[in-house]
RNA sequence: GCCGGCAUGGCGGAAUGGUAGACGCAACGGACUUAAAAUCCGUUGGGGAGCGAUCCCCGUGCGGGUUCGAGUCCCGCUGCCGGUACCA
């Protein structure tokens, strides 16, 4: 007997029994749903849709499908916002709660590459999986209007708008128009090509060897690619952009009306980056340069000037015995990867061109050198060096000796040496005793009516690089011809990518769909563009196809697109819940779609997302950010798997206010799942063998007091909490109700069916359980159908009112005392009350009462010295 | 450097300017059990006084301030986390 203990116990440990049998019935719930479509959702002009109900557009950051699956980030925000969804179903709203997969990009590719599998092999195996594991989580997403990114019936609307871009520009309104209005007022291809929102440039571009490809700005981190980490350089290509740059006022404008984290709206107004100033232009021989400047008040105290080694005047003005130093300057700087020129650019570097430019306030003969601090991509890519006044200029000037010459005067105790604020101009002629602002006024002034600058706007937002070196994106709708390009009919869409059975780079900048011999000629003539989209080009669409997901003829309906992008406000989507790292790429390059779209008059809101919530990042139990390396990633369906879904569910949103960066916890797991079991023992109890049935407990009674007191508190405070999005607290409110159920010797019966139904948006399965067995035996207060169909509690104000109160009594602001008084004291009263109290009278005793603050209902401060 | 965010028990966190620490975890004690698991009940910020019911002092990163009253508002710091980097 003794020694089988062991054994017994071991036995016990390897298969713990579950405290509810939440794996027996979340996946037949599961299957239920699925059936029954229970998360469809009508659109306008189906027989079923209901006009008169208003919408809510509850939208997740749709996934990568990557080879991973999911990770617990994914179900933090889908849990939230699939609580919000149900709670706003049973509000009485049309919930538009979709779900889909930005599915091209490089992982696949790289996998194809690396294993000779098709991309769409693998995405497909992906997609499934994760499809398999978020209804392993019992998300109520109306799965009908799935999307897929590299889906033709998806991307032949992709396609579609990139023509809306190559076929727009925008007008001196700064909106979008059609280029026929360029066509029909006779302007030339030439013209037209240059105003095009989509064009062909060549400027220098970030190739990168390893992946093949260049990459945008914004995909280079730390001069290495974003993707795997690989160096990257520069070089002059030719490649389709997207004109961007265009709407940067307006994108910065309509940030005003949107409701999102202030936090996120600044690093979009960062990135774009405004800027005022003026443009200068400086006399160099024969020729103008102009330069971009903030500081034109200090034009008197420029004492050299500095040209982007990219500069295209360069090989116009630069001396004889200087151009070998130039030169060999530009190659050491055109070879450098952006990582050397950012390693080495501590120290400043830079080449006497032998050239001298005339400033154009005091006709002084400045020096003209090239340096890599001055960016041929900002402003005119070339600058009016202020050493005095400027950090970079300054640290350059000391190194080449260059003089420094003061023009604004600091405030009392600041050296004048590299003062970079607002002060008042000295030794600037007629600008002498001005201030920063009112020499900028008087100078850009100046210099407009001599027509050598004027004031400018300028902003660090470049155009878009839109085109990839890839075979696993969208292929362009454009083929070439004599040297020129066209768009291909729409009638012709979706243009599919060819099969190809090799996708290695070709190890130039020649992409991979050159391989495609056959696909590539258009016609006899005509050969078709190569390159394909970044994969930021399905994501920038994608909430409006899921309005009308399967339309074969629109993008969108005008129909669906009003009503679930409409409601009167700027933005569409109601709710857009995901992480930050899309807080500019993403959101700014959808707005920017958005407004053309807009603007031609596709869509009828300004901007996509109304209100923005970021959610915070999940860390390991470590507190370390989740990674392989560190072997602290929690793997979602083991949870799952231990603990059920719902658990999953609810641990997720009761970590901490959603927003919060939060470590992960298996013990809080556990305390979420043993609130959930206790809920299900409130229903249900078990016998001798392991067999669960209806508890005797639950009887057909009103609750006492305290208890409807707890279960109309749980209404209102989850109600509310709901739409806060703080989930924690509303969390924490069904268990003090749950606490309050269980302190009850009988269980009232009706009371347990409300709060089933205030838990289910947070724990679906176990409510659509609980009340399908109660319905057996109680079908008077049990949900007929789904419980997530049944509408959202009242609550009674009557029962939270209470009869008495316990009030606060301080003594110069300290606790001294505490009393019960009845709910609706009067306020003398309380006071009254409070100076007799024993206890402050202790405290006041040899005291002068000076003055009695009341706080009704709450508490009494009798202030005495 | 610059820009954001955060700072409350042993831990995650809660608190319209009004009883700091709800709720959960962990820990401890008890009930049930031959024993254990599970479950249920109770205690739990620190220090001190008392046999005890109780009571006092201190306490929300640090230093000031406003207020009858500050975790909360204002000013000045410190630390940690995230983003960004020659943008003229």
């Amino acid at each position: 007997m003794e020694q089988s203990w062991p054994l017994f116990l071991k036995a016990m440990s390897d298969a713990p029994r579950k405290s509810f049998p939440f794996d027996e019935f979340e996946p037949r719930w599961q299957v239920e749903w699925e059936k029954t479509r229970a998360f469809r959702t009508p659109n306008p002009g189906d027989a079923d849709f209901d006009a008169s109900k208003p919408k809510y557009y509850v939208l997740d950051m749709f996934p990568y499908p990557s080879g991973n699956g999911l990770h617990v980030g994914h179900p933090e925000g889908y849990t939230a916002t699939d609580i919000i969804g149900r709670y706003k179903r049973m509000n009485g709203f049309n919930v538009l709660h979709p779900m889909g997969w930005d599915a091209f990009g490089l992982p696949a590719e790289q996998y194809a590459i690396k294993t000779g599998q098709h991309p769409r092999t693998t995405t497909e195996r992906n997609v499934a999986n994760f499809t398999a594991q978020l209804k392993r989580l019992g998300f109520a997403y109306d799965w009908d209007r799935e999307v897929n990114t590299t889906d033709p019936g998806y991307f032949k609307w992709t396609q579609w708008i990139f023509l809306k871009l190559y076929n727009s520009y925008v007008g001196d309104d700064g909106k979008a128009h059609p280029i026929s209005e360029l066509e029909a007022k006779g302007l030339s291809r030439e013209e037209i090509d240059a105003k095009r929102l989509a064009y062909v440039s060549s400027a220098p571009v970030n190739w990168c060897p390893e992946l093949g490809t260049v990459l945008a700005n914004e995909e280079v981190v730390d001069g290495k690619s974003e993707v795997g980490g690989f160096p990257v350089e520069r070089r002059p290509m030719r490649q389709w952009m997207l004109r961007i740059t265009a709407y940067a006022q307006r994108l910065i404008d309509e940030l005003d009306g949107l409701d999102w984290p202030e936090s996120i709206k600044l690093l979009q107004r960062n990135w774009i980056g405004r800027s005022e100033g003026a443009h200068v232009t400086f006399k160099v021989g024969e020729s103008d340069v102009t330069v971009f400047t903030t500081r034109p008040d200090t034009l008197f105290g420029a004492t050299y000037m500095v040209l982007a080694p990219e500069h295209p005047l360069l090989a116009q003005i630069t001396t004889a015995d200087q151009l070998a130093a130039v030169e060999a300057y530009q190659k050491s700087v055109a070879s450098k990867s952006d990582l050397e020129r950012t390693e080495l650019a501590k120290e400043k570097s830079g080449v006497f061109t032998g050239a001298y430019a005339i400033n154009p306030v005091n006709e002084e003969k400045i020096p003209i050198w090239i340096a890599d601090y001055v960016l041929m991509g900002y402003g005119t890519g070339a600058i009016m060096a202020v050493p005095a006044h400027d950090e970079r200029d300054f640290e350059f000037a000391k190194k080449f000796e260059l003089p420094i010459k003061q023009v604004v005067q600091p405030p009392e105790g600041k050296d004048w040496q590299g003062f970079t604020d607002d002060g008042v101009a000295v030794n600037s002629g007629f600008l002498d005793g001005l201030t920063t602002p009112e020499a900028k006024k008087k100078i850009a002034a100046w210099l407009e009516e001599k027509g050598l600058g004027r004031g400018t706007t300028n902003y660090k937002l470049r155009d878009w690089l839109f085109s990839r070196q890839r075979y696993w994106g969208e292929p362009f709708p454009i083929v070439w011809e004599d040297g020129n390009h066209r768009s291909i009919p729409e009638s012709e869409l979706p243009l599919l990518p060819p099969d190809l059975d090799d996708f290695k780079p070709t190890g130039t900048p020649e992409p991979p769909l050159s391989k495609a011999t056959d696909w590539v000629n258009y016609s006899a003539t005509a050969k078709r563009e190569l390159n394909t989209m970044p994969q930021w080009a399905g994501s920038c669409w994608y909430y409006l196809r899921y309005c009308d997901a399967k339309n074969p003829n629109r993008f969108i309906s005008e129909e669906a697109e009003r009503y679930w992008m409409g409601g009167g406000k700027p933005g569409g989507v109601d709710l857009y819940v995901g992480g930050t790292e899309h807080a500019v790429l993403h959101l700014l390059y959808a707005r920017f779609w958005h407004k053309v779209l807009f603007d031609l008059g596709y869509v009828s809101t300004p901007e996509p997302f109304q209100r923005l919530v970021n959610q915070g990042l999940i860390l390991g139990e470590d507190g370390q950010k989740m990674s392989k390396s560190r072997g602290n990633v929690i793997n979602p369906d083991d949870v799952v798997a231990e603990y059920g879904a719902d658990a999953l569910r609810l641990y997720e949103m009761f970590m901490g206010p959603l927003e919060q960066v939060k470590p992960w916890s298996m013990n809080g797991v556990e305390g979420v799942y043993r609130f959930l079991a206790r809920v299900w023992r409130l229903v249900m109890e078990q016998n001798q063998e392991g067999e669960w049935s209806l508890s005797s407990v639950l009887a057909d009674v009103p609750p006492d007091k305290k208890l409807n007191k707890a279960l109309h508190e749980t209404i209102k405070k989850c109600g509310e909490d709901i739409e806060k999005l703080s989930f924690n607290t509303a969390i924490s409110q069904m268990m003090v109700c749950t606490n309050a159920f269980t302190a009850a010797e009988k269980k009232p019966i009706a009371a347990v069916c409300t709060f089933l139904r205030v838990l289910s948006p947070f724990a679906p399965h176990l409510a659509e359980e609980l009340n399908d067995r109660l319905r057996a035996a109680y079908p008077q207060f049990a949900a007929k159908g789904s419980i997530a169909h049944e509408p959202w509690p009242q609550f009674d104000p009557e029962a939270l009112i209470v009869d008495e109160v316990e009030v606060v009594i301080q003594v110069n602001g300290k606790l001294r005392d505490k009393l019960t008084v009845p709910a609706g004291i009067a306020k003398d009263e309380m006071e009254k009350l409070a100076l007799a109290s024993p206890r402050a009278q202790e405290f006041i005793a040899g005291l002068t009462v000076r003055k009695v603050i009341v706080v009704p209902g709450k508490l009494v401060n009798i202030v005495a010295n």
